[in-house]
DNA sequence: CCACCAATTGCAAATCGTTTGCAACTAAAC
DNA sequence: GTTTAGTTGCAAACGATTTGCAATTGGTGG
């Protein structure tokens, strides 16, 4: 057996991982839900319901079940939600273990996405929280310009 | 003449100033417009269409009146857009010359809004853009947590 | 004061993303 | 197999936002 890439970790998770953390919930394993997984699973970026209902193979499932399917993965933290502002919400696989951290660059002309590592100190949420006297405080945070390509 | 605050700068824009900035544009100034443009001048918050709505004398004007009115100030940069990530758009005037940019805290349990001057440093969004080669990068920040009022 | 015209408005209808109701169906457990 | 909670498709409902269009009006120039 050989490893395939020992530079970089794939940290694309086993679709059995994934289905059995729906079992785990007593949830089902559907045709469906397979495929959206698998969909997701292949894919770096967040998609759209509608660009995931289009990846799919014709009359898979309808689009209305990849909303509730989806809607399940987010609340057992299987999937993110991200907000791009353009009014359709995007989804995107959480590695197992990982806090799903982490944040976009958009290209503002051809929708292009980066995956953002970066993140601000934690000390400067902390001090608004503080100051605010607020608990819990998260943050959504994207990041918005022109990318290489669409430079001219 | 009695300066009527010492300690705070109002901010708050002359409704003339606001007015003047329409005729300029050849915009005309209406009913509709002057009544959001007030109501705007008088809320520390941003706020939907809806709300703006709501706070006008009944029958004043339609709602796609609002959508109109606002979707022009914020073409001629005089109201900024935020997005709480609630599917409902909120509007906020913009002060003269202020470049409007500012965040927001949110509480998830109510709905009130503190705003928020900190940013973190500019250097991670100059970072960001370079590495990824990016032009006219700027940023999307929202906070969320619970206000003290709905800690119990 | 009046005429004129581009800008504006109200109202109805259309869009778009997302949610919901419900009856038919099925994965998983016994 | 039988049983049943969980799923699905399809049609319809929803809420925010946009658009078409005919009627109205602010601002300008005379
Ligand atoms: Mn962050
Ligand atoms: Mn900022
Ligand atoms: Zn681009
Ligand atoms: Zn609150």
């Amino acid at each position: 057996m050989k490893k395939p890439c020992q530079h970089h970790t794939h940290k694309k998770q086993e679709l059995s991982t994934l289905t059995s953390r729906l079992r785990r919930e007593s949830r089902k394993v559907t045709g469906p839900r397979s495929a959206i997984l698998e969909i997701l699973r292949h894919h770096p970026h967040p998609l759209t319901n509608k660009e995931i209902f289009a990846e799919l193979p014709a009359g898979e499932c309808d689009l209305v079940t990849i909303y509730r399917a989806i809607q399940l993965l987010e609340k057992l933290g299987m999937v993110k939600r991200f907000d791009f502002g353009d009014g359709a919400a995007r989804f995107e696989l959480v590695a197992e273990g990982a806090d799903g951290h982490y944040h976009h660059l958009v290209c503002t002309q051809c929708a292009g996405v980066v995956k953002i590592e970066e993140c601000f100190p934690a000390e400067i949420e902390r001090q608004i929280a503080t100051k605010n006297r607020f608990q819990a405080v998260t943050h959504r945070l994207e990041f918005f310009g022109v990318c290489p390509d669409c430079q001219k």
